[in-house]
DNA sequence: AGCACGCCGACT
DNA sequence: GTCGGCGTGCTC
């Protein structure tokens, strides 16, 4: 038998087929999808067996199989082929997106864990034998059918394995998952009259849509989710629930539990890799039908899926950008969801814009839920405007804001106090007026490079000098932003003194189950005030939260990025969400130097619908996404000018290439020099460009074996540092 | 990823 | 004359 292999290594080099002889003793075993050994020049390697090309004959030039690595299939038919696109669409190695699909444990050259327990049962002929006390109580447990070994209290193991040996007792071993879901039942809530028509039009529909669902914050999202979930269980199908990862909580996990049981799998950065592998298990023998987890989850290899819901589909977490291969899980969703023949809903109260485009267009299905559950209107919002306050404020807090957490305290409410902190960029602003430097050409916030004391565009590559004069307002006022949550925490103890307020941000959540305890302690009222950076704007629900604070709204706005005023109109309005979710009515402060900014002035209003009208506008006219189609091609190296030459090649070539497509660049990366790496960016900006795919691939293959550079292609960047 | 092959500089 | 530098190419 002759089978083809893909091997370990993820270099376009060998990211082909490799063919090997099955010895006889293997080929009862050998299936498509399976992992297998081989011998590879003069390593060992693990990989998966794409095909069967010969089941009867061999052949003397080809090397053997070594060995079968686990007797089960870890790719299936629909997985093996989804792969194949993905490489295609991503230009990605064909080995990088099957081992994206599989936790760790069954990744080519990994191996996992499984735990046992052990049982003990009496052997069926065992009399004629005398036995002595110990082993008469043993045999007292056991009488009535196998007992696990951990409730043998006060049994040495060699008491037992004596027993064993005479054939006696006999040791039976079974899986044991590290997860457990309580099977607790639960009346589920009766759905609004706006919920139900949702939920008919999803099942009713039963064919392959992608529907989107854009619903206020506290519209009863999650509700539908598991309404149309419950639907397709009744019909023996299963269904997929993507969720960022920072929403994924037990608070949320909880939810599905108590109304799904053992049906569900969650799979979420808080657990180990041998509990993600016991959770993968459960899935692939059919255990669990409902998966709950972040982007990676949307590989979950269930069959006869009903539905796959994203939720916040605007998140840009659900793009993967660092490593290869660089895919986003809706565009996976949707090629699942044809092979299923079923439908993918993506729901968020703020759409991102390409999703409502398409609505729009009638390429996806719009549905919404305009209404709250609870029947109050969305929470008050107050903009402040720290121009004005200057003078006024004491730290970053406006007399306002602090006047609100005042009386919230007295009332025994609690606050969240949100530090928008998104990026890591460095921009210069006016302290006076609040002046930013933009690209005149992109309109994008130029970003401050010391090295050389310039203002540079990440986009095209445009550059100023840096002036400490404002030339907005004229004051010697230009300062460089950025601020921790260790300082607003200061200034918090300062200015309330007998308030509790507990920080929530990179460096306190970083401990494993940090982030879920704080969120339990802040729920249980142990504190009075949750300060934290944007992991507090999302999925969160305190009753008692009856104000939202926003430091400074405007630093996500004067991130270098075309997506700046989007990213700041979904955080701010899902931060606001946060507030006034119960009986309580609820109100948000917005602190900002920028209130006349329509990704703030919009938010106020709650009118995502104008934001939405607003923004497309601006994209239209910049040549932006959904317009406009976006590659970014980053060439790297540790040759500063050799990696710019090449990249300059590289654009003349796509010049050369290429007939409808805008290029950048090359311009530095933001992170200019990183470890001694340099880095170019060249943007791509096209509608329909049919040879871009046959372009980009021959210049991947002009660089295979060239380690002096590297070159990655990111298909529609979330950011581009 | 590894490892061999191969073609030019400074050495016993 | 040789040792070794690492650029190039191959691995079923």
């Amino acid at each position: 038998m002759i089978v083809g292999v893909l091997v370990e290594l993820s270099a376009k080099a060998v990211d082909k087929v490799f063919e090997y002889n099955v010895p006889c003793e293997l080929i009862n075993d050998i299936k498509v999808g399976i992992r297998v050994s081989v011998p590879f020049g003069r390593m060992t390697l693990e990989g998966f067996v794409l095909e069967i090309k010969d089941s009867k004959t061999t052949s003397k030039d080809l090397k053997d199989i070594i060995s079968i690595v686990d007797k089960d299939i870890v790719l299936n038919k629909e997985l093996l082929e989804l792969g194949k696109v993905m490489r295609d669409k991503t230009l990605s190695t064909l080995i990088s997106c099957y081992q994206v699909m599989l936790p760790k444990a069954l990744k080519a050259g990994r191996c996992g864990n499984i735990k046992y327990d052990t049982y003990y049962k009496l052997n069926n002929n065992y009399d004629d034998i005398k036995f002595n006390d110990k082993q008469k109580e043993i045999i007292e447990l056991v009488k009535n059918g196998p007992v696990i070994r951990k409730e043998l209290v006060d049994i040495s193991l060699s008491s037992l394995n004596t027993l064993v040996k005479k054939g006696i007792l006999v040791e039976e071993k079974s899986e044991h998952y590290r997860v457990d879901y309580s099977d607790e039942k639960f009346v589920k809530p009766k759905l609004t009259v706006e919920q139900k028509k949702v939920v008919d039009e999803v099942i009713s529909n039963n064919n392959n849509n992608t529907y989107l669902l854009y619903g206020v914050t506290g519209s009863g999202k999650t509700e539908v989710y598991m309404e149309i979930i419950e639907h397709f269980l009744s019909l023996g199908k299963t269904s997929i629930v993507l969720v960022p990862e920072i929403s994924l909580t037990p608070q949320m996990i909880n939810r599905f539990e108590k109304r799904f049981g053992k049906k569900i799998a969650a799979i979420h950065s808080g657990l180990s890799d041998g509990e993600k592998y016991d959770e993968y298990r459960r899935i692939s023998r059919k255990e669990a039908s409902i998966v709950i987890g972040a982007r990676s989850a949307v590989f979950a290899p269930l069959e006869n899926i009903g539905i796959i819901i994203i939720d916040e589909e605007h998140s840009d977490s659900y793009k993967q950008s660092d490593p290869s291969p660089r895919y986003h899980a809706r565009d996976i969703a949707i090629l699942r969801s044809k092979y299923h023949n079923c439908s993918v809903l993506l729901g968020s109260a703020t759409p991102s814009l390409e999703s409502m485009a398409r609505a729009e267009k009638g390429v996806y299905k719009l549905l919404s839920l305009p209404h709250r559950v609870n029947g109050k209107e969305l929470p008050l919002v107050n903009i402040v405007d720290m121009n004005k306050e200057i003078r006024k404020v004491k730290g970053h807090f406006s007399l306002e804001l602090i006047d609100a957490i005042r009386s919230r305290l007295d009332r025994k409410e609690q606050v969240i106090l949100l530090l928008n902190r998104r990026g890591y960029s460095s921009f210069v602003t006016c302290k006076n007026c609040g002046y930013t430097f933009k690209c005149p050409k992109c309109d994008i916030t130029l970003t401050y490079h010391k090295s050389s004391n310039t203002l540079r565009c990440h986009y095209c590559g445009h550059g100023e000098k840096v002036y400490d004069i404002c030339p907005s307002c004229k004051e010697k006022a230009l300062n460089n932003l950025g601020v921790g949550t260790q300082k607003i925490e200061e200034e918090l103890n300062k200015l309330f003194p007998n308030s509790k307020v507990l920080r929530m941000d990179f460096d306190t959540t970083s401990r494993k189950g940090m982030h879920e305890k704080m969120i339990e302690s802040f729920k249980n009222q142990e504190y009075d005030i949750l300060l934290g950076t944007q992991m507090v704007a999302k999925g969160l629900d305190f009753s008692n939260v009856t104000l939202v604070g926003v430091i400074n709204a405007d630093t996500s706005l004067n991130i270098p990025d075309f997506r700046s005023s989007e990213n700041t109109f979904s955080l701010l309005s899902q931060v606001a969400g946060r507030s006034g979710r119960s009986s309580k009515e609820g109100q948000v402060i917005i602190q900002t130097y920028n209130p006349e900014h329509y990704a703030i002035s919009l938010c106020k209003k709650h009118d995502y619908i104008s934001f939405y009208k607003q923004e497309m506008m601006i994209r239209r006219d910049l040549k932006y996404p959904p317009y406009y189609y976006i590659c970014n091609i980053r060439v790297s190296g540790k040759d500063s000018n050799y990696i710019l030459s090449e990249a300059l090649k590289i654009k003349n070539s796509l010049e050369r290439n290429l007939y409808s497509t805008i290029i950048l660049g090359p311009s530095s990366s933001s992170l200019f020099k990183m470890n001694n790496i340099y880095r170019y960016n060249i943007i791509l900006k096209y509608k329909r460009e049919d040879n871009l795919y046959v372009a980009l691939s021959k210049i991947i293959e002009h660089y295979i074996s060239n380690n002096k550079i590297k070159v990655d292609i990111d298909f529609n960047p979330s950011q581009m540092i």
